[in-house]
DNA sequence: GTAATGTATGAAATGCGTTTCAATGCAAGT
DNA sequence: ACTTGCATTGAAACGCATTTCATACATTAC
């Protein structure tokens, strides 16, 4: 394949004034440009990109940590930092890890190896401290909300989003609620289970651990969840939910189990995904396509500008009320 | 940043040397071995991918082409092929084309630039012809039924998926049978097409314009086809959807519009995501992450042996009966 | 005891584009 | 006439790991 020292031989010019011509510099005289241009287009030049990024030291790759491209949520964040990097010519690289620590690792070690100029972890297992230590090999954002340390970060706010559930759900005249989470470990769980004891202590209610239904991710998890329910003595008459498919899949076998929603049981939402609206689910809308694009952006920012200034934002959630609770 | 010379030097060997370590090539006595480790470790050495993929002339990386990472189904392809690229040490470069032709084009120019070492279209908008120009630059393998060339491709035989369908229906007794596509143009839809007017041609009965309902894609376009359905005089009794999701919308809608399920309508499906057991559609599973993996197989394989054998391989689905049709 | 193998190691070439630095030519400014 | 400055161009260094080839020594084989 053809390089860029025998273009240069062919076009009777050096090499310097072939890159010159690959990269539109000034500074060429328009007779040995179209020399050049014609010389590449007779030995069918082109880049090789492994040579520019080792030239150059960065990619115009940016890589996206998640544990699972299939899960909604996910790719909701992941179609908006795809969105957003497509524009400004930056290029993705998926991590997919399924949570494995050691997965989570490896896609670090690649930004330390220069392999994409920076990092969006969507949700990791690792600790924040392991991760911190990768801080010096390009800007990282974390898609949740940290304290105490100078991550870049994009997050919603979990605490009040859930305390919007909750105070919804207790306008509504409910205080036996309970509620579904995914992981039961991360730090987006801790949160919520703070703001749901919050919520509740306002109230004067004592938490009932049997109300909580952990490793809700998937609309057929609400089979469990709904099983379970019907299996209990006493029962909460309203659901916290933070995901659109567990409470699809809780509605739909609710229906199958004779749960009447809102009445036996009321649900509140998140995601705000079409399936949704198609079902009149009350839902918290979570911004997650804006939340990939906000997370390119800063990326974007701190490698464009050379600037890395820590930036923590969070984004604003509405609740969107519709029949189910 | 340390580089392979200076660890050579402070470990008093040469840069080779240093390269077999690296590489755990054979030939090192443990003591060079040892001084070369110790040599990293004191100097924090990082190999420098990008100069690795310069001197090899391969990066492991495969990319993926798909319209939108968002949808369903291509979020499950991509799922397979993250899932097995993983396995073999390969990483993924995402190009969410949007079905812009000239974003196609661009990644396939990455291809041809070295950026990766093979592709995997999910679906495309850009001509075969177009494509196949950048056959020499490493494998493709397109997963639609693709005749008269030389791509690998996997696919689902969806003439055979949509005969299935349209004869489930008719067995049952329907002759007013419509259906949903996402596309008009694309492969997959005109194969979809002739299936349905054979099947009709079988039992004698003409196709009904009407009754083909286009762009639908997502769950709330079963409001669309719902709306549409009911302003029709003469109503198909039976619909073949090409999506759960889509599927889902038309059931859901339709319980609001009084269209009651299977008896004023009878719905089959594709797909057999989970929404599909909560409610119940009848649908036919394609094996989507089965087919991102053999996609990802069929490139590692050739790259592994280096022999472009031409391969086309269609994957089986299988009907599995609910209530809706 | 000499040829044939195997082990161990380094110098140098290779992959290829970018960038810096020095040099030349030519026009405007004093 | 002479400095200043911009336009134009090329040589060479740079980024960095891999790989080939040659060399030297140590065995094993016949």
């Amino acid at each position: 394949m053809a390089n860029i020292r025998e273009i240069a031989k062919l076009a009777g010019v050096s090499v310097s004034t072939v890159s010159r011509v690959l990269n539109d510099y000034p500074y060429v005289k328009e007779e040995k440009r179209r020399a050049v241009l014609e010389a590449m287009d007779q030995l069918n030049y082109k880049k090789n990109i492994n040579a520019v990024h080792l030239a150059k030291g960065k990619t115009c790759i940016v890589g996206v940590m998640l544990p699972d491209v299939a899960h909604p949520y996910f790719s909701a964040m992941m179609e908006g930092v795809a969105e957003e990097a497509l524009r400004f010519g930056y290029h993705l690289l998926l991590f997919q890890t399924n949570y494995d620590v050691h997965k989570e690792l490896e896609a670090l070690e690649m930004l330390r190896m220069k392999q994409m100029d920076g990092l969006i972890i969507c949700s990791h297992m690792a600790s924040i401290e392991a991760i911190e230590a990768y801080m010096e090999d390009g800007p990282i954002v974390l898609c949740e909300d940290v304290k105490d340390n100078h991550f870049l970060s994009v997050s919603i706010n979990h605490y009040d989003a859930f305390l919007l559930g909750m105070n919804y759900l207790i306008k509504k005249g409910h205080t036996k609620i309970g509620y579904c989470i995914g992981r039961s470990t991360g730090i987006n769980s801790q949160i919520r289970k703070a703001a749901y004891e919050k919520a509740l202590r306002a109230i004067d209610v004592q938490p009932n651990d049997e109300w909580r239904f952990e490793q809700c991710l998937h609309i057929t998890d609400g089979k469990r969840v709904v099983e379970k329910l019907c299996s209990l003595h006493e029962k909460p008459t309203a659901l916290l939910v933070t995901s659109d498919q567990v409470a699809a899949g809780i509605i739909l076998w609710g229906k199958a189990y004779g749960v009447t929603i809102p009445n036996d049981l009321a649900i509140v939402s998140f995601d705000n995904h079409p399936i949704a609206e198609a079902l009149g689910i009350t839902t918290i809308e979570l911004p997650l396509s804006l939340m990939g694009k906000k997370a390119f952006h800063m990326i974007y920012h701190c490698l464009k500008t050379g600037i890395y200034s820590e930036q923590k934002e969070q984004l604003p959630v509405q609740l969107i009320e519709r029949m189910s609770g």
